[in-house]
DNA sequence: GTCTATAAGCTGATAGAC
DNA sequence: GTCTATCAGCTTATAGAC
């Protein structure tokens, strides 16, 4: 692990329970275990730490639907595969996803452009079209669909963490079966 | 409007611009109007401060929520008029909505008991308690269809943040529509 | 209740040796 | 690339006059 990623992975460790203003760089440092001034090497300001971070969390989450994704044909087997995954993700990955949703609702946001936002999840808008265009899906703005979807999903993720004796397969079934009731074309 | 009232608004103005912790003290009170040494008359710490603001937010909220509630007699009717009236405080408050993400999704939250978060909100329990016993909604965990509930309709609310020209009230009845189909016991 | 002045402590970032 | 030493500026909070 180079000391790139251990800056990386104690920030990410301290933003969840200090949030972003409230962790000094001297402590993201330390608890990296290298020195002040070589966190500045890599990342020559907190704010590109920071986005860094979050383009890193990003990417292993799309990483992690598109896995396989390819085995699924009919727009429900993806949506199925997509929404499963999303949640197990949040699950296995408690502070990603923490951070995620944080950095998500800060200010900090607003200096990435909705375009790189959107990055990496192309996927995700490309299946949403073609089901509404094969008529499983209802006929409503894609947009729409997505934050629709994308809230439900976060809702789900919050309450098996906060009960994680409740998580498991028949979960994530009960789950989909909810978010896929309010989206197809029935 | 009182100088504890004028606080509060500016912090709550600061804060969704530029964060808890990017925003200090110094910056509230001269927004406010009011002396540095003011704020910490009104609030002794910044912490309470915050907390504060958010007990009044969430207070705005629910009161928002319960208004003529008692009109609607059905489970189905209840649902929608608590839906439809929490899109239309988001849209109407984009502030508060904005600071409640944010507050919601900061270690801050952690500070303050899931009692003291639930508290005015005992209604909407109440309401998917008896749609549950009366037959009209899936027979699951009723933390579960709140956390589905509450991250769809973020879900709304921000897609119509970002697109107000497609809020209207077609807008409300399609999508109280998916939320109800997800829930429903059809 | 409201203000001004102030302090102790911390923060992000830099400089320069190795 | 990595470290130590250091600073200039800002932050929360207090003290005390009015």
């Amino acid at each position: 692990m180079t000391k790139s990623d251990k800056i990386l992975e104690a920030a990410l460790k301290l933003f969840i329970t200090d949030g972003f203003h409230g962790t000094p760089t001297s402590k993201i440092a330390k608890e990296a275990g290298v020195a002040n001034g070589t966190l500045f090497h890599y990342f020559s300001t907190k704010e590109i730490l920071i986005s860094e971070l979050y383009l890193n969390v990003k990417k292993h989450l799309s990483n992690y639907l598109n896995h396989n994704l390819d085995m699924c044909k009919t727009t429900r087997e993806k949506s199925k595969a997509i929404c499963t995954k999303w949640i197990r993700w949040g699950i296995e990955n408690p502070d990603k996803f923490t951070f995620f949703q944080q950095f998500a609702n800060s200010p900090f946001i607003n200096s990435i452009s909705r375009e790189e936002g959107a990055k990496n999840f192309e996927f995700a808008f490309e299946i949403i079209e073609e089901g509404i265009s094969n008529g499983s899906l209802i006929d409503i703005d894609k947009y729409l669909i997505i934050s629709i979807l994308f809230g439900a999903i976060n809702g789900l993720i919050h309450f098996a963490l906060e009960f994680p004796e409740k998580f498991d397969d028949d979960y994530l079934e009960t789950g989909f079966r909810m978010l896929w009731r309010s989206i197809a074309n029935i």
